[in-house]
DNA sequence: CGCCGTGTTGACTATTCTCAACCCAGGTGG
DNA sequence: CCACCTGGGTTGAGAATAGTCAACACGGCG
């Protein structure tokens, strides 16, 4: 898969202070309070399971390589992908709900999860309210992401759905430095593609065709380029602010 | 419509504070300085805006009283719904976010909305760690709400997309003593159910007679009653946890 | 070499949408 | 009091979108 080589772009140290950087500057004592908190630094092979759908919580997961997602299991065995994962973004902040996982999280790409365990989950929001806002910050913007997804799978068609994920992958990927002008990486199969966007594979094979022909994508070798970023947005009724990226 | 009979029914003096009670309970300080937060309490007639899409923000908004919903509205003239808000329920946490609504917030049946100044969020979540943890869990089951709503588009077909909504809105409802036995109020239009499931308003009504027929509901001036909640929740594979309700 | 996962294609089916008409109840104005 | 209007709800027919099944191509890998 060519995109490996798009993969590993995001070179600050931890891409989380990069992202909460987007709400707000953090202390050098926040930061590193963060930091210190980030430990139990764990690989995750291409399609490993980095926790399951029903298992207990085990602290906030925060993806520093790679590219992951989330996604349900039904129980007639079908597959939705609820979000992805991206350098810097966290998971399980629901460590609060001291429940189960009512979804798993998976690796997309070979990547590199960091563990916050739990107690240190609640000392860094007992001390810093600050820093407490930054990472609630972060989950609002997931909300908003979330939202978009919801207009998208019950409003658009199978088209403009597809055109709105890749531009909002390829902006995302581009504000953590992974991207090469206007190519990212996506390690995604078409099957995976249609599980995020409730199409069937064979739809999701001739949807990319239909992209294709109007020249406002390719794919191919895990390379995604949008050669007209802006047409494709017109067309996908794209518009990024619900991603509340600085770096735009 | 007969179902405002059943909206009232929520006594408590703050339903916030009975939904943050799920979470954990709050010292009477808390208590006390959360009640004092929520101004402004105005009423908000059927069908009226309490914000809009593209508005700065105003501070968090509670219901205390009625059935709102929030959406979003495309470009192309198309409304989907993205959540619906019972009393107790938060909006807008996203003061944060010192941006403009990325969604408009709308009642349903007649309400009524208190407003948290953006101010007094600051000082509470810089004053109570456990207050704050309280609000953010709030927002978490919101979003494992959203992540629900995502699957049930993406992978439900109609049947099971309204039975699981229809669940869920019972189940929610219930939660704050808005029901009565097998009896919820519904005061949504057949358009309003087609916005939040992404179907036509037309095929929206064929299903509620496909789920009338197999004896699952009956929904008639604007009651909603579920006589064979079981049934209904297998048939739409729905499973409550995902609401995080202590009081099942 | 042969297998397996992924992508591609064709033919057929199922689901859902659109358009248009019609019904009914409630509210309004004459 | 009635005629009218309006907003839901309902129905039918035909079209469009998307799904299913089955076959095949291709490349990587054991």
């Amino acid at each position: 898969m060519g995109g490996a080589r798009l993969l590993p772009q995001c070179h600050m140290a931890n891409p989380l202070l990069r992202k909460l950087s987007n709400f707000r500057a953090l202390s050098s004592e926040e930061q590193r309070a963060l930091t210190d908190a980030c430990t139990d630094i764990r690989p995750i092979a291409a399609r490993e399971d980095v926790i399951l759908q029903g298992q207990p919580t085990a602290g906030v997961h925060v993806l520093l390589e790679g590219f992951a997602c989330r996604y349900k299991v039904l129980e007639n065995g079908r597959r939705q992908i609820v979000s992805y994962v991206v350098p810097g973004d966290l998971c399980d902040l629901r460590v609060f709900i001291h429940g189960r996982m009512d979804h798993s999280i998976g690796g997309i790409s070979p990547s590199k999860f960091a563990l916050i365990a739990p107690q240190a989950v609640q000392d860094l929001t007992d001390r810093y309210p600050q820093l407490t806002r930054a990472l609630w910050w972060s989950t609002l913007v997931e909300e908003a992401i979330l939202r978009e997804w919801i207009v998208g799978v019950g409003q658009r068609g199978a088209l403009e759905r597809m055109g709105h994920l890749f531009c909002e992958l390829f902006f995302r990927f581009r504000a953590v430095g992974m991207h090469y002008g206007t190519s990212c990486a996506m390690p995604l199969t078409q099957l995976e593609l249609g599980e995020t966007l409730g199409l069937s594979a064979v739809h999701v094979n001739r949807t990319l065709q239909e992209l294709r022909r109007q020249h406002l994508i390719t794919l191919e070798g895990g390379v995604l380029t949008l050669p007209d970023l802006d047409g494709l947005a017109r067309l996908s009724l794209f518009n990024p602010d619900y991603l509340h990226l600085n770096s735009a």
